[in-house]
RNA sequence: GGGCUCGUAGCUCAGUUGGCUAGAGCACACCCCUGAUAAGGGUGGGGUCGUUGGUUCGAAUCCAACCGGGCCCA
């Protein structure tokens, strides 16, 4: 490089700027979180917003167990950036975070850990150490998520809400007050999935289906009246008549106390030798062949079939298999099918949902005979008792085997629930249990379940909900419908315990006055005073006697009560939120809430959980709309799970590359689905980033010298600086639209092309000459640096709630930003848009003045239609460079266009001339002149505007200019700089000058 | 097994009420620039729109079945 050129090189105006180009995200971040918390970023957007209109979007409580990770990660991020959007649209939008502090997978970690010491310790102990767990890791997830970038009232000096705080325990026991007084509450004996490790009841939500191996067992329950069975298929003879039945829970069969039947079915009476006697069994007509194959019978025979109601309605009974003389009935049932077994189902209405339903319909006992230990009791067979139901299985198989009774045996490998997390095989039992009617009248005179079906039914604007994405509604309402009562009563110690007393008697005291008083005391002393004070003491001021809810209030003595021992399924706490996290902040005027924002298992979730309460409780939904996420999978689609060892780690990601590229990871995706994530894949939103960083970097460095109250100027007519503020203004509408629709994929990935094609590859590489080579305060270049100042700063905001750090980086780096705005992009407001600008550029006027007509009187232009064509010549333009680039003439500055159209034009002519300096630029070649072709032959791009483009090689024709290396025929015309273009050399001049009268500035 | 749901280039996404040889950007390849430089620009290749059938003059778009993935149940 010649001395001359570096001359000229210091007389450019080149981009400035201290906004690096290397985010340094890892050191940046954490600096920057420390300076918001510092200013109390959040109560300054909150002071800022008071009085603008609400919006409410409920924190679902993530589980205080554990590091976060992606999906938690995605979650959060998401109701960021919709938080951040909205108090950027005004709205007073405050972020009340929350964690679910109780619940078994703590107390199961904290019993782990004390192992021997746990039988011992007193309830009070083991609650104490599952709270200081739980405190443990709301602390530590609430540094996480704040390291994600994440705002709100999730630490000092604010309060998130926590589940196992004595206010919040106090208002879940509000909300379940105001469903015994809608007479929603009962107890009943009922089989749940019963954990024998943890001694409890489980929710359906804590059961995992593992394989494991059964024995499968075909038995024969010999007819109470063996005739009576013939007669019904029309037999004699001497061979007894037997129902098969099958199962592969043989310790069930001592609570045998039905046979279901389809009733639409066909049955057989087949015929075959079973231990050396000929024997009639029934099974369902279409599964002989396969029960006989299975069982090793090669010569059956099927005498006559029946149907199921023939069974029934004959009153056909058997005598138990395992207990003498005892007569069970046959029972016709629907969900009979002809999957598995042998048409005829063995009930046990304390062992089975389904046979539970049955013994309710066909008033069976719901007998059960195992303990809460898994253990037979004395109601059991002789030889059973005080066997566990595991031990007991191969003693039944043998009872039945040497009855002559068993069919046939086999293991199979199955699908059975398992405790989610001991991974200990569960039972059916039935217990006595708390419930939540869904179909019971409230004192409101319709039951749960109409309510949230109507709900379903209607928009948020009639009272019901708003589902994004819109099939959220049919699944919500597909499990309501068809969901049993909610068992609200857990047998455990980490949780909200259930404020029954007991009398002698076992009555239950349950009121809504005598919740309350319950309610109030824990407000006072926390639900650790449940298993430390007397039933008086928590009682307070209540006194049965006075309760005019009880129906006879003397048979409850308060000094002779005992309180019980159930705590709530946490899903009751957490689906209290919405009340039990609004009463303790004045928000209670605000539910219906704005927004529930989770993924998309929380229909049957925290969705559906707490709608019950809500409608049950106050009479309306929590919320107005839901939004739901798809989970994180990897990068072919398929579940995480750590022990496959495809997981993704979020802290770790976090580490590595920052927290504002896993938040434009997040941002990009499109939520509605699963979401796909790998290191790869955010590799390649970090690729993104720096391409938004340099697109903000470049504009910073282009106005360094740039106020706009000073230096902007308006911008030409037909300039390309119009055209970029045009995109920029429908980048703003089409942006802030995507916002508004929670599409936030839309938004970022309008910004990133944004930035890439309409900013970086056509404006700014087109702005470059202007804006380096002109004089720095030419009306050219200002209208440059107006446009990219304006670019800069609505960008900026636009991209402030996907990259919050990022955005408050730049905020501080943009030149001269105006006095009225804020001091953090984070208090800003998001920009507007010309809208009348928009209107009138997509405005098709018949002819335009300027340039009057084309080809025909029909054509019609606007300034969208003018800029579509002109960036088709430089698409033309640009291919037709490639191939001379490939010729030989590598620099398109060493080329020149030509564009070309017909004598007879004169429009397309005064069109041409109008654009001509702008096509140089979008093109990047040195020169550009108009060639009047001499017939109508062009070689046009468009059929509506006559113009060709071609380009040649002005290596030998022109010379360079040194300054703005262009090759233009002008270069050498001023004597003074025989080596610049015109343009050049009248800047040089004028910068001479300056220098001369302000020889300050070279001080 | 059931309910809901998704399936367009290697990746992330567009594709209005069915209608021109299915579009972007990234990635990739090749090339250029070296005055956005651990930057910037250009050109190009790449898709039987999960599969198969059907409706239709015409289907990525409507219907059915199937295959594969996910969530929730069983």
């Amino acid at each position: 490089m010649n001395e001359k050129k570096k001359n000229y090189k210091d007389t450019l105006n080149l981009p400035k700027t201290d906004f690096d180009m290397r985010a340094g995200l890892l050191k940046k971040e954490p600096a920057m979180q420390a300076r918001w918390a510092k200013m109390d970023l959040y109560g300054r957007i909150r002071d800022a917003r008071a009085g603008g209109p609400r919006f409410i979007l409920h924190d679902g409580p993530p589980y205080a167990n554990g590091n976060i990770h992606m999906g938690t990660a995605l979650n959060k991020i998401l109701k960021d950036i919709v938080i951040r959007y909205r108090n950027m649209t005004g709205f007073d939008a405050p972020f009340i975070h929350g964690w679910d502090c109780h619940g078994l997978p703590i107390e199961y970690r904290v019993q782990s850990e004390l192992g021997d010491e746990l039988s011992e310790m007193p309830k009070t102990d083991i609650r104490r150490r599952c709270a200081e767990y739980a405190g443990k890791y709301v602390k530590i997830q609430s540094e996480q998520f704040q390291q994600l970038g994440v705002l709100g009232e999730i630490d000092e000096p604010y309060k998130p809400y926590i589940t196992m705080d004595p206010q919040y325990e106090s208002a879940v026991l509000d909300v379940f007050a105001r469903l015994v007084e809608q007479g929603l509450i009962f107890r009943q004996l009922k089989p749940v999935h019963w954990s024998i490790e943890n001694r409890t009841a489980l929710a359906e939500a804590e059961l995992e289906y593992h394989d494991r191996k059964d024995d499968s067992i075909y038995v024969l329950l010999a007819g109470a009246d063996s005739s009576a069975l013939k007669n019904l298929f029309g037999l004699t003879g001497d061979a007894p008549a037997y129902l098969m039945i099958w199962t592969t829970t043989p310790w069930t069969l001592p609570a045998n106390l039905a046979v279901a039947v389809h009733p639409d079915f066909e049955y057989s009476a087949v015929k075959f030798t079973h231990a050396d006697k000929e024997i009639i069994a029934v099974i369902a007509s279409d599964l002989v062949e396969k029960v006989c194959g299975i069982g090793g019978i090669e010569k059956f025979e099927v005498l006559a079939a029946a149907r199921g109601a023939a069974l029934v309605d004959a009153g056909i009974t058997y005598l138990h298999p395992l207990i003498e003389n005892k007569v069970c009935p046959v029972v016709p049932a629907n969900y009979v099918t002809l999957e598995d077994g042998t048409g005829l189902v063995h009930t046990a209405p304390g062992h089975g949902m389904e046979d539970y339903g049955t013994a309710l319909k066909y008033d069976l006992e719901v007998y059960c005979p195992v303990g809460e230990d898994g253990v037979l009791d004395e109601t059991a067979p002789e030889w059973l008792i005080g066997k566990s139901v595991w031990d007991a299985n191969p003693l039944v198989v043998d009872f039945l085997s040497k009855a002559g009774t068993l069919f046939h045996k086999q293991v199979i490998t199955h699908s059975y629930p398992h405790d989610w997390r001991s991974k200990t095989p569960t039972i059916f039992r039935a217990t006595e249990q708390w419930f939540v009617s869904v179909d019971g009248d409230m004192k409101r005179g319709t039951t749960l379940r109409e309510m949230a079906m109507d709900a379903c039914r209607k928009n948020a604007d009639d009272g019901g909900m708003d589902f994004i994405p819109a099939w959220g509604r049919n699944r919500l309402a597909g499990m309501l419908e068809s969901r049993p009562d909610w068992c609200i009563s857990r047998q455990r110690s980490w949780g909200l315990p259930i404020p029954a007393f007991y009398n002698e008697a076992g009555q239950a005291l349950l009121t809504p006055a005598s919740v309350r008083a319950v309610a109030k005391s824990f407000a006072e002393r926390g639900s650790d005073c449940w298993f430390t004070d007397s039933p008086t003491e928590l009682l307070g001021d209540y006194d049965p006697v006075f309760d005019t809810d009880l129906a006879e209030p003397n048979a409850f003595d308060a000094a002779k009560l005992h309180t019980g021992h159930d705590i709530f399924d946490v899903w009751f706490e957490s689906g209290s939120s919405w009340f039990a996290a609004a009463v303790q902040r004045g928000l209670i005027d605000e539910i219906p809430v704005d927004l529930y924002l989770e993924g998309s298992d929380q229909h049957r979730g925290w969705f559906q959980l707490s709608l019950l309460p809500a409608l049950g409780a106050a009479g309306l939904p929590p919320f107005r709309t839901v939004l739901t996420h798809g989970f994180v999978v990897t990068e072919d689609g398929l579940k995480m799970s750590k022990s496959l060892g495809n997981t993704i780690d979020v802290i770790d990601q976090l580490t590595k590359r920052g927290a504002d590229i896993i938040r434009l990871w997040v941002a990009s995706q499109n939520y509605t689905d699963d979401v796909r994530c790998s290191e790869n894949l955010i590799a390649q939103s970090e690729d993104a980033y720096r391409k938004i960083r340099n697109t903000l970097r470049f504009c910073m460095g282009s106005c360094s010298d740039f106020e706009p109250v000073r230096h902007a100027v308006e911008l030409p007519e037909h300039s390309l600086d119009r055209w970029m503020r045009l995109q920029l203004h429908q980048l703003v509408r089409d942006v802030r639209g995507a916002f508004d629709r929670y599409e936030f994929h839309r938004a970022t990935r309008l910004m990133y092309e944004f930035c890439t094609v309409q900013a970086s590859s056509i404006y700014m590489a087109a702005a470059k000459d202007r804006l380096y080579c002109e004089l720095p305060d030419s009306p050219r270049r200002r209208a440059t640096q107006s446009v990219l100042h304006e670019v800069l700063v609505v960008l900026v905001k636009l991209l402030a709630p996907i990259l919050p750090h990022t955005a408050e980086e730049a905020w501080e780096h943009i030149p001269a930003r105006s006095p009225n705005e804020p001091d953090s992009v984070h208090l800003a407001m998001m920009p507007e848009y010309d809208e009348q600008m928009l209107e009138m550029a997509e405005d098709l006027r018949p002819v335009n003045p300027d340039l009057g007509q084309f080809s025909s009187d029909e054509i019609q232009v606007g300034p969208a239609w003018i800029w579509d064509r002109l960036l088709e010549l430089r698409a033309d333009g640009l291919v037709k460079l490639e191939a001379l680039r490939n010729a030989g003439v590598k620099n398109p500055l060493d080329a020149e266009a030509v564009f070309t159209i017909a004598d007879d034009n004169p429009a397309a002519g005064t069109f041409l001339e109008t654009y001509l300096g702008e096509l140089e630029d979008l093109l990047g070649v040195g020169y550009a002149r108009i060639e009047k072709a001499g017939g109508t032959d062009i070689d046009s791009v468009s059929e509506t505007l006559p113009i060709g483009v071609r380009v040649e090689d002005t290596r030998e024709k022109y010379s360079r200019c040194a300054r703005s290396w262009k090759r233009r025929p002008d270069v050498g015309s001023d004597a003074d700089y025989p080596d610049l273009s015109a343009r050049d050399a009248a800047v040089m001049k004028a910068l001479a000058n300056t220098a001369t009268t302000t020889p300050a500035t070279h001080k």
